[in-house]
DNA sequence: GCACTTTTTTGACGGATCGTCAAAAATGGA
DNA sequence: TCCATTTTTGACGATCCGTCAAAAAAGTGC
């Protein structure tokens, strides 16, 4: 028992460790993502912080496996939506968009990690956890195409993958939003004022290239949005503008 | 006259930092990327590297603008390649697969800096010249686009805004790309065997969504991207597999 | 309660890097 | 050749990462 109650103390000085490291990162950016501020901040000594994560990089790479993790548990739920596979595709959009919203850091840390060489310094373990997510995310979306393809909605054209199907749509909602969170890029001077709206329109454009039924032009889908959020996500307020990260030198 | 031979000199300087700069990111990640070592490899000290740039993130900068030049210039290219309008815009995407292909460690730099902290502490007239190259290269987006609607192949669908269709191509392409070149994530593992094919496709079916004629899948676009590699960009050679970028700690 | 062992925590330290700046070297002109 | 101006240099202060021996805390047997 004691040892449990050693355990829960360690396990909260980590989330602690791990909340300070967030909240810095987001505020401050990585470079002012200070372990001895970490220390400080979190009241324990740079060595006991290093007991919890090997490197710096190491904290980054836990956060990028908790950002996989939320964005993986909103698809699972999103994938339980009631309506015909397209719906429950699209439910899986809205997941992304409440995850970008709801949890912009978390969000922030995956591409910064993702696309830089600190990733190689990472365990291989936190690497491994990554990459199980991004399959489970990927496969939850094939399975949702494989099922439209057995209901008749859509047939898989010529020497098209169904898994690249999820790479397109994965690709165009990872890009666009990383646009968006790109700090002093105004999107609004490129004539863009919604592009979450935006994003939502292409994926549709590309789901209805597939031909994929009942196609965007045909349907309603401006009400099916509004059953997924109060259905799926409710207390979730969709924002207008994109979420713009505050990036102090 | 002495004044030009001394600029020369400077700029063929400045170029050299550039270069093993360029190549220290590409080989060894941006941590490895030293300012001692970057004036040490061109033989010049400390103190002059920092006359050509006021820290490291601005050398980062300078890549970034000058990948978006690249970037920019062979969509110039592209965009006068003979063809109706959907052609061009094909044209566009293969000018993307080659300046991926040609310059890995210019795309990368543009990751890594629009998409982490590092790009605020940048000066401004340089984050003007990258703004100016991503307005332009939405801009030729936007014309090709407006080209289709006024012959006719393109009805833009209500509610939607040509700028908007830039931005879900551009964001296809880049989370597309990103994807690829993130290290250490084996898209064949996810049944993605030629993620360049893939992404083609995509966009194809996001183009066909919109209904801009011919369609993908009536036409033989096939030829055409034969056509667009050996009239515009001869030489290349078009590569089946991502480059992964090599990332030592 | 005490003496001793094991575990945990600490923060000073070595090594490395960034960016600065006074001094040295090079350049240019008279 | 001498001196003023420009350019280059590299030692230096500040900062940060990750380590590790020593100190503190927790555990154990009596």
């Amino acid at each position: 028992m004691a040892r449990t109650r050693k355990q829960k103390e360690i396990e909260r000085r980590e989330e602690m460790i791990l909340e300070t490291a967030r909240e810095m990162l987001l505020k401050e950016g990585y470079v002012a993502m200070t372990m001895d501020r970490i220390a400080e901040a979190v009241d324990y000594s740079k060595g006991t912080v290093y007991q919890h994560f090997s490197c710096k990089e190491d904290i980054l790479a836990e956060l990028t496996v908790q950002a996989a993790r939320r964005r993986t548990d909103l698809f699972e739920k999103a994938a339980t939506f009631q309506g015909c596979p397209r719906e429950r595709m699209t439910a899986l959009g809205v997941a992304t968009e409440v995850f970008i919203q709801s949890y912009p850091d978390h969000f922030q840390s995956e591409q910064l990690i993702l696309n830089s060489s600190l990733w190689c310094k990472t365990s291989s373990k936190r690497r491994e956890q990554v990459h199980a997510c991004i399959s489970r995310i990927l496969s939850i979306m094939s399975g949702i195409i494989r099922d439209a393809v057995s209901q008749g909605d859509l047939t898989i054209p010529k020497h098209t993958k169904v898994d690249e199907i999820s790479f397109g749509l994965w690709g165009i909602t990872v890009g666009c939003h990383s646009i968006m969170m790109t700090p002093d890029l105004n999107l609004l001077s490129f004539g863009i004022d919604d592009p979450f709206a935006a994003l939502r329109r292409n994926c549709n454009y590309l789901l209805d290239g597939l031909g994929w039924k009942p196609l965007f032009r045909e349907a309603d889908y401006k009400e099916t949005y509004q059953r997924i959020y109060q259905e799926v996500f409710p207390h979730v307020i969709r924002q207008q503008t994109a979420t713009k990260p505050i990036e102090a030198s």
